[in-house]
DNA sequence: GATATTTGACCCCT
DNA sequence: AGGGGTCAAATATC
């Protein structure tokens, strides 16, 4: 690598990186503003709308920079497999591309962003699940969401949620994996609040937050349960439509205690 | 009956 | 062969 690359790559950087701190204290902001301002009103809509456009809006900028920084890569990548063959570079880079992503397959979509969040679910879209595994040597299941629009509008946008496991830094907080895959094609304007969509049985309440939730009460997790791993079922409500529920005030700022995000890519848009 | 979720089975990829 | 992602029948809820 020449220096110039080098220090345009650096560059780069150092950009993301600041952009990426603007958006944790966007994240700050939003959840000073959002308790204050009156559940669906005009101008909690309108301040959800302008949070969403601002990390629409860094997240494209963060991809841009990261896609310079991937296209000579790629572009290598290409060159080599008009050259050959199976056993040639092609294969080896192919192979080493693999490692350098983790060695996770996904059949129809590209990673397009992870985040560790308290909330898995709220992200702006409306999930449905279609998939549960445990994984192995992990300690909690991984469950599997696609678009709620994958039927009537084609949208083959899926996530992931998984509860990562306690190295005991975060106290008594649970942290969630989320990674996105596809790109949403469905029209947003439907979805104004973040809806739920998890009916599984078990819900547990976080700390300080297991006061009653629209007007239902948090049914305790069930540590005896065969799914007492299910945590991401955090601020559902068990017996009712869960997509259907609206966050008042209060578990939205819960919600949005967002503790680190680690955006690659454009999840809000 | 319609719609959504659960979960075991199947398939794909390494 | 085994891990992980998806499918689809069974089940639950309204």
């Amino acid at each position: 690598m020449s220096i110039l690359e080098s220090s345009t790559h650096s560059g780069c950087q150092v950009v993301i990186n600041e952009i990426e701190h603007q958006r944790a204290l966007v994240m700050e902001l939003h959840d000073l503003i959002l308790p204050i301002l009156d559940p669906c009103s005009r101008q909690e809509k309108l301040a959800q709308q302008l949070f969403q456009d601002i990390f629409s809006s860094s997240s494209k900028v963060i991809s841009f920079l990261e896609l310079g920084d991937n296209s000579n890569k790629q572009a290598n990548l290409i060159k080599y497999r008009r050259k050959g063959g199976k056993n040639n570079v092609e294969s080896h880079m192919l192979g080493e591309e693999a490692k350098e992503n983790g060695n996770k397959r996904r059949k129809n979509a590209q990673h397009t962003g992870s985040v560790v969040t308290q909330a898995p679910h709220f992200d702006g879209y409306q999930w449905r699940k279609y998939g549960q595994k445990w994984i192995s040597k992990a300690k909690h299941s991984r469950s599997y969401y696609r678009c709620a629009n994958s039927k009537d509008q084609g949208c083959l946008a899926t996530k992931t949620v998984q509860q990562k496991e306690s190295d005991g830094s975060s106290g008594t907080v649970r942290l969630f994996d989320v990674d996105y895959y596809g790109q949403h094609i469905c029209k947003k304007d439907d979805i104004i609040h973040p809806y739920v969509v998890e009916t599984t049985q078990y819900s547990a309440p976080i700390v300080n937050h297991n006061q009653s939730i629209s007007g239902s009460t948090v049914v305790h997790n069930d540590v005896h349960g065969v799914q007492d791993e299910s945590f991401e079922n955090l601020f559902m409500v068990p017996s009712t439509p869960e997509y259907l529920i609206d966050f008042t005030d209060v578990e939205m700022a819960g919600a949005l205690e967002v503790t680190s995000m680690m955006i690659s890519e454009d999840i809000w848009a």
